[in-house]
DNA sequence: ATAAAGGGTACTTATTTAGTGCTGTATTAA
DNA sequence: TTAATACAGCACTAAATAAGTACCCTTTAT
């Protein structure tokens, strides 16, 4: 199954959780206060959104994290790339970005890396979309009973 | 991470070495031979494409599968909904698809059902893209050392 | 100095996916 | 009408991946 990891999905969760007071400062525990998800795993997201740069870490007492772009400026794409690498549809996908041994499948395969065509068109796809389009409009009918 | 399955790989290369035999008759062993995969696998994986009307199967002895249309009109998004279902990008379209209960970040999750949209985006991006184009072009150069 | 807060890593557990095996049914041909 | 071939369906096992947890280190404000 093609699918977001749960990591991903908590990333944009707490990401979107500035959406009204961006450029605030708030700490692992408060972001899991907000966000209603564990703190030990909102931790762990927060390190790796740091790391990708999405997010601005302060160290020491009174740190936090604020994020480092608007939401609108920062895409799916972004999240998913921070929260688990770069975007690979298939080992063959994986393979030609490492530059590594070639596809498991290789000579008698009619697609010799075309997987790569695919690759691309999802990760348009996903960098379409801007985590302030991910939030929902105050007055909009919701379309899950979330 | 997001990923297609080892099995919609399978798939495609199965059916992409219809390329110049289209409308022809394949066993299974036939297919497992002729795209090195091992047969068990092939076995399952045929199976599942043809409950998804992409293959027609005739039994009985001399039986076997073939394509029930061109390679043209078949897109991957069709191959991945065959082996994994309707494509669901996140938990929360599960459960809009499914109606089922809410969403289990309920309530304090600014989302909403927002994962339509980037759902709707990728499964538009997965329809582009036919098996045909899949299959590389004889004297094309290959992206990849397979 | 101490407490608060992030950084990094490694380990364990849970979940998902892939792979295998078995039994049944349809079809052909001797 | 029997034997052989080939698909159908289901259920079980094993392997791979992802998620969750724990621990210890570094930074900074008071
Ligand atoms: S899948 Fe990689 S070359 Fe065929
Ligand atoms: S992720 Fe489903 S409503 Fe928030």
């Amino acid at each position: 199954m093609i699918k977001i990891s749960k990591l991903a999905d908590y990333a944009v969760i707490i990401l979107t959780s500035y959406v009204d007071e961006q450029g605030q400062l708030f700490s692992s525990s408060q972001l899991a206060q907000r966000t209603k998800l564990p703190e030990p795993t909102v931790s762990k997201v927060l390190k790796l959104l740091s790391q990708a740069n999405l997010l601005h870490s302060i160290r020491g007492a009174n740190g936090g994290y604020k994020l480092s772009a608007e939401l609108k400026n920062i895409t799916v794409l972004d999240v998913i790339n921070a929260i688990d690498g770069t975007l690979a549809i298939t080992a063959c996908v994986e393979h030609a970005n490492a530059n590594s041994e070639q596809c498991s499948h290789a000579g008698s395969c009619a697609l010799k890396g075309r997987w790569n065509i695919v690759n691309t068109h999802v990760a348009n796809a996903l960098e379409k979309v801007s985590l302030q389009d991910m939030v929902c409009p105050v007055n909009e009918p919701r379309t899950v009973n979330g």
